[in-house]
DNA sequence: GATGAATGAGAATTCATTCAT
DNA sequence: GATGAATGAATTCTCATTCAT
């Protein structure tokens, strides 16, 4: 995804170029500067200047600020995808899938700051074009989680225990704990990509064998369990 | 914090009023603004139209686009502190007070979503100055619920199986699930604050008590214990 | 003149006073923050809070920025034409008179440097209806010091010698060298008025004896005279 | 310096030009608009306009108001420098080379009168960073009077006479005296650059020779000497 | 007499975007 | 294919000026 430092992201400058390859460039440079200042404090002047290529280029191959951002939102979106798929292999148990699927969003988030911040930040907060392809990209995600949760309910034969609205609301729950642990991650020195996803599975997974049992927490019963537990 | 709609913000426009009640809707009308086109696309000429004053009203009192969203951000944020505050009683067992948070919490963002905006995403995406604002509220509340579940922990008598980093990032990890969870609950019409919270209680109380019994998930173990339960 | 620091330059402020008091306190802090910012970026906020008023009131009394700046002109330039008029005695010798001119115009000058601010850099840069109240009282020292210079020429009987025109350009640069001089004496820490009148009637005054006794410098003489000096 | 009158100072407009070219338009453009409405008053769209180019353009090359204006005062006083040492022969005695430079003087400031105001009126009254760079141009023609002075006084080996403040004092009295007379000549009709240096000759040198001969004016002779003069 | 409240008009500056070469 | 030259349209911010009380 280009340097992650500031220096310019092409190797060869000034050079001539195929076309897909100054493109890349151009879109490493974007994402660079876009995930720093944001969309809109991001200038199309100093996107060209980190690419090493000039204004009018960058318009003849992207178009317009706004493809450019959709350009690279999708390329960002493609590669997190991409890799979180990588990272899971079908066949294996519901909580196996899980484990590896979060490890692989948690180190490709790391080695991807500003592309992650691209998605995370940037792409949600600048209106609904932007927002309607991450949301797609989310959804997709969402949904793997959905068919997890729902083979292991059904491997545990608990199908009426779960609501299909609950599942999403769980699933978003996962999915956010999840960014808000890459965040924690990245800041935090010395934690890796396993640990954060030790730490969400170890958090989730109990709740959600749980739930496919049909145990429930219940704000009535909570002065009861809880007096129980300090018994 | 003022009509959630597009209509002007001030009950009476055009009209002499006192420099605090003026100062108030045009912060509704800030936060409006800036929640819905973010920091930089928002423009002082848009806040002044809604707030039903001219522009230079809105420098005279808040000084400059940077202030005014500095403000809009402590003035939101002291607002979900005291929200879920209001909504504790210190008393009660750890697992009642983090349900009674979280609904507080949800429901306040669902009463607030501008201003839950403005501090989820936009105050986040635009640079020091304003994310250190939110980080200060944010780690109010997690260390909120890090003492909640030290607190739960202690009760339990598991002290040794939850390290301090590990505390953190539980923490990190419910505080992200529910921001998500607010967003979504604020989407998907019709979840409320209370179904909210019941998810991510159900989600996350199960499993907190599994660590705190000791349990953990490990993915060495994650072949058998699926295969155990769908045997 | 008004206080020549930054602190306020009302007495008693906040207290009712009599309009023409109120008016020189306003026009003190609008001479001060003329001179010191310019016509243009002075601003009547800051005149009005340096003068302990509200700005409505410095527009009652004195009608438009515009009126208050040619105000301050005319008050300055009568209190400098007062000054040197109060240091001449009519009947002494012109040499006689012309020391005690200068003497007097260094003096006020040194002693009101935001006023002789006002009249020599500011009025002179904003165009022809301030230019023009000044021009009207250089015009009144300029011809003061042509009488000066005619009537010393009728003593001396030397009346063919010198044109009506070159008596006004004798006094232009009479006035101009001591303009300047008033600059130089204000910046230069220890020059007292005396010292800048010294200076300019030696300069000044053998050369204008010269003239009157006919005796000109000429370009054509000039390697001739030289070479006679150096001989 | 381009058209000293309201038309546009490009020659072809519109057109597309290199830089360098453009650049100096822009700055005839400001140089006029300054010398007439003064710094703070001149607008960048007149500016623009007047130079016929939008404003963007001017910013992208000249960065900002400030720049410009310092752009303007620096290429004015170098040509003011410049055309004062094109004036003289370093070889020739001080008297004549005080003579060349002067006419050399009034001559351009009698061409360049847009040039002249910018240096001697607007840039000395919009603050130090300003005034700075004028004041380095004038030290060093001061410097150069200086010089004549002294060489002069060698000449005449009257070195004790002088004291290095009192030659200050005169040269800066001389500056003065010829600023004024350029003001002066430039709104007097029918007068030439010859004839103002002429007067300024007359009315300097003959004091100058005194001083360096030791015969020094002094108010206590001052009745003396007139009524002497007067018998 | 005196002021807090309010604004229309304009200023500097920036940016996405397009030609002509 | 690539770029120097150029701009229309905002945007932030300031200021002289006026009411209503």
């Amino acid at each position: 995804m280009g340097a992650s430092d500031g220096t310019p992201v092409a190797a060869g400058r000034g050079k001539r170029m195929p076309r897909a390859v100054r493109e890349q460039q151009m879109m490493d440079a974007a994402v660079q500067t876009f995930a720093r200042l944001g969309y809109r404090a991001a200038s199309m002047d100093q996107i060209a200047e980190l690419a090493g290529v000039s204004k009018p280029l960058v318009y003849l191959y992207l178009n317009s600020k706004d493809e450019l951002f959709t350009a690279c939102i999708r390329r960002e979106a493609s590669a997190l995808v991409a890799a979180v798929q990588a990272g899971i292999e079908p066949g294996l148990p519901a909580d196996r899938q899980l484990w590896d699927g979060l490890t692989a969003f948690f180190r490709h988030t790391a080695e991807n700051p500003d592309g992650w911040s691209v998605l995370h930040s940037q792409a949600r907060t600048h209106g609904e074009p932007f927002a309607a392809e991450v949301a797609a990209m989310r959804a997709e995600i969402t949904a793997f989680v959905n068919h997890l949760i729902g083979d292991a309910a059904r491997e545990a034969r608990c199908d009426p225990h779960l609501a299909d609205r609950e599942v999403a609301g769980l699933a978003q729950a996962l999915v956010g704990a999840a960014e808000s642990l890459a965040a924690w991650a990245n800041d935090t020195p010395g934690v890796s990509a396993k640990e954060a996803a030790a730490t969400l599975m170890n958090f989730a997974w109990a709740g959600l064998e749980n739930l496919m049992k049909g145990d429930r927490w219940s704000p009535s019963a909570a002065a009861t369990s809880s007096a129980g537990k300090s018994r």
